[in-house]
RNA sequence: UGGGGCGUAGCCAAGCGGUAAGGCAACGGGUUUUGAUCCCGUGAUCCCUGGUUCGAUCCCAGGCGCCCCAGCCA
């Protein structure tokens, strides 16, 4: 059973789901002795958490039974292939945790192999080569109720068969012009079983093959022999590949492979308010309604550790799913909560004024500046104190002040008496305003027996507010996010742009922020800023220019009494 | 009107014939030098209708609803 405090992956703390039950099942009756499974992703974009469930399934499983795991690319389509997302897949992986078994598979390492196998299906007349357009053979594969009918080339001989798919591979023929097809049903009620594709032509130079092949295999002549090749077990893949399952189990059947492996499948996951389809967020790329691949906002693994997530969060996370056929829509305040337990437990305390609003302490000594020390994390002594610089001038936030505030509101007021934290207690004696009636300073008086925020004669000070002192503040840029989509489930086709939440990014300049937050001294790089939420420092940062991504914000339920 | 999959609280889910776990969210309350954290409490005639059974969320039959499939994508 999945405990509450998930915090590791510890195998004993994983559902025992209908993979790990057929696993269980392969074991005992000595159907396999070992466990092998692979992530097998097309290199074709970044890894987003969609995949990271797939991945930590995977990994998670060959982990937790001692097995192993590949990381294979599927990489049978160059025209839609880079070099470049197989670098950004490796190093995403291996930020999740995750150790792949051996070497980096490649499908295209076995083309040669396909290739043979292709030639065996011809020979024992399971497969032809269709001179078809690929007009005429979608007009003659039927539809769904509708058997298709048999290609006119269907019946040759398997010589001649032999002799055209060779020259296919010599580059005799132009794109399109001819395909392998294998020799199924075209009645059978899955289309997938009527006479698939198996090979086309395309004179597309590949990113690892480069010019060696202008015939590529599709994905169904593919993944399964590649799975036996590798000896894979469990071949797990997600539900839109249920119907491809009888075609895996056909080739498997029908060709001289090394094992034989079987598919299984589990639903995809979908979080509400984003959206995971690799179309779309390549869409929101190339569209430049962000700023990347890695851009905070995107639910991409280069966008979430850009943001701050830790990849430990994302895999408590995905534990705490757990592995079904059902299609759901998981809210996104879980994969908040997965992030906030984490961090809470991590993050370094820091204080910064998001929206500063100056305060002079009027009985401060004008050029005293004393140190008063912080608990670099309250619920966790251990991690120690530091110092933090207090003086006459100091900065809070406008939102932790109101001139006339309501009873239940425990901030400062004129009158009112706060704690600044871990510093002294404040009472607010003036106000400064401009002329169109901005407040702009705040005159407040300081209690000097309050040092360390304890009220000498016990009086009860509900507010405590963070502070930063100006002699101790680095100007800051500071990048707040929000969901990046308006609605939850954003519709499909190309309009789920309009649905793009214009809020998503919110910059504010010249945050007040405490220097130790740019201390590189610290291993762990998740800060969180007393009240105001978690926080890491963002690649675009500059020596002149720091600048922080929130991560997420705190709960918070006084802006919600408020409303 | 074909084939495949799925229907348990707002969301994710356990359950495998013996009388509905857990997590998230929400809502109360307590503690608190972060309105955070932490703690405590609150919610379901299991899609429907029949049937089998002493007993059905679980088995059977028939409905209903949702998702996927007609790429030379994966």
């Amino acid at each position: 059973m999945i405990e509450k405090n998930s915090d590791n992956d510890n195998p004993s703390k994983v559902h025992r789901d209908f993979l790990r039950e057929q696993i269980d099942c392969d074991l005992s009756s000595g159907a396999i002795e070992t466990v092998v499974t692979r992530f097998p992703p097309e290199p074709n974009g970044f890894l987003h958490i969609g995949h990271a469930k797939s991945i930590q399934i995977n990994f998670g499983i060959a982990q937790e039974y001692r097995g192993k795991c590949n990381l294979r690319f599927d990489d049978t389509n160059p025209s839609k292939e880079e070099k470049q997302f197989i670098e950004a897949i490796k190093r995403d992986v291996e930020w999740l945790g995750f150790l792949w078994n051996g070497e980096v598979k490649y499908t295209s390492d076995h083309f040669e192999y396909l290739f043979e196998l292709a030639c065996h299906l011809i020979t024992s007349n399971n497969a032809f080569v269709d001179d078809s357009s690929a007009d005429e053979i979608r007009n003659s594969r039927g539809t769904l109720t509708e058997p298709g009918k048999q290609s006119p080339y269907r019946d040759r001989t398997v010589e001649e068969n032999l002799d055209l798919f060779k020259r296919m591979r010599a580059g005799e023929f132009k794109d399109g012009t001819r395909v392998l097809r294998a020799k199924i049903d075209m009645t059978s009620g899955n289309i997938n079983l009527r006479d698939p594709v198996l090979y086309r032509i395309m004179h597309t130079s590949h990113p690892r093959t480069i010019d060696k092949w202008c015939i590529y295999p599709t994905y169904d002549f593919a993944h399964g022999q590649i799975d036996a090749v590798e000896g894979i077990t469990h071949s797990l893949c997600t539900l839109e590949f249920s119907d491809h399952r009888p075609l895996y189990e056909w080739l498997v059947h029908k060709l001289p492979l090394p094992s034989q492996p079987k598919q299984y499948e589990f639903s995809r996951l979908n979080i509400s308010h984003t959206v995971l389809s690799k179309r779309r967020l390549t869409s929101l790329v190339k569209g430049k309604h962000v700023s990347g691949w890695d851009d905070p906002r995107m639910p991409t693994i280069a966008g979430l550790r850009r943001r701050g997530v830790p990849p430990e969060a994302i895999r408590n996370f995905i534990n705490n799913l757990s592995i079904s056929k059902t299609e759901g829509m998981v809210e996104h305040a879980m994969l908040d909560h997965a992030i906030r337990e984490n961090l809470n437990k991590h993050a370094l305390r820091r204080m910064g004024v998001l929206r500063p609003l100056k305060v002079i302490i009027e009985n401060y000594p004008q050029d005293k500046i004393e140190k008063v020390e912080v608990s670099n994390h309250p619920a966790n002594p251990e991690i120690g104190s530091r110092m933090v610089s207090f003086g006459r001038e100091i900065w809070i936030e406008q939102d932790d002040f109101l001139e006339d505030p309501p009873r239940k509101f425990f901030r400062l007021g004129l009158g009112r008496e706060v704690r600044l934290r871990g510093a002294y207690l404040i009472t607010c004696k003036e106000i400064k305003k401009t002329s169109d009636g901005q407040i702009v300073e705040l005159r407040c008086s300081y209690d000097p027996d309050s040092r360390g925020g304890n009220a000498p004669d016990g009086r009860k000070v509900r507010g405590t507010l963070h502070w930063v002192s100006s002699n101790n503040s680095v100007d800051t840029e500071v990048r707040l996010y929000e969901p990046l989509f308006k609605t939850d489930k954003p519709k499909m086709g190309e309009d789920f742009l309009e649905e793009l939440n214009p809020n998503s990014c919110k910059t504010l300049k010249l945050c007040k922020i405490e220097k130790a937050v740019f201390d590189s001294s610290h291993n762990d790089p998740a800060i969180q800023l007393e009240r105001l939420g978690y926080f890491c420092i963002d690649k675009d940062s500059t020596a002149d220019l720091p600048i922080l991504n929130r991560t997420i914000a705190l709960r918070d339920s006084w802006t919600k009494i408020n409303k």
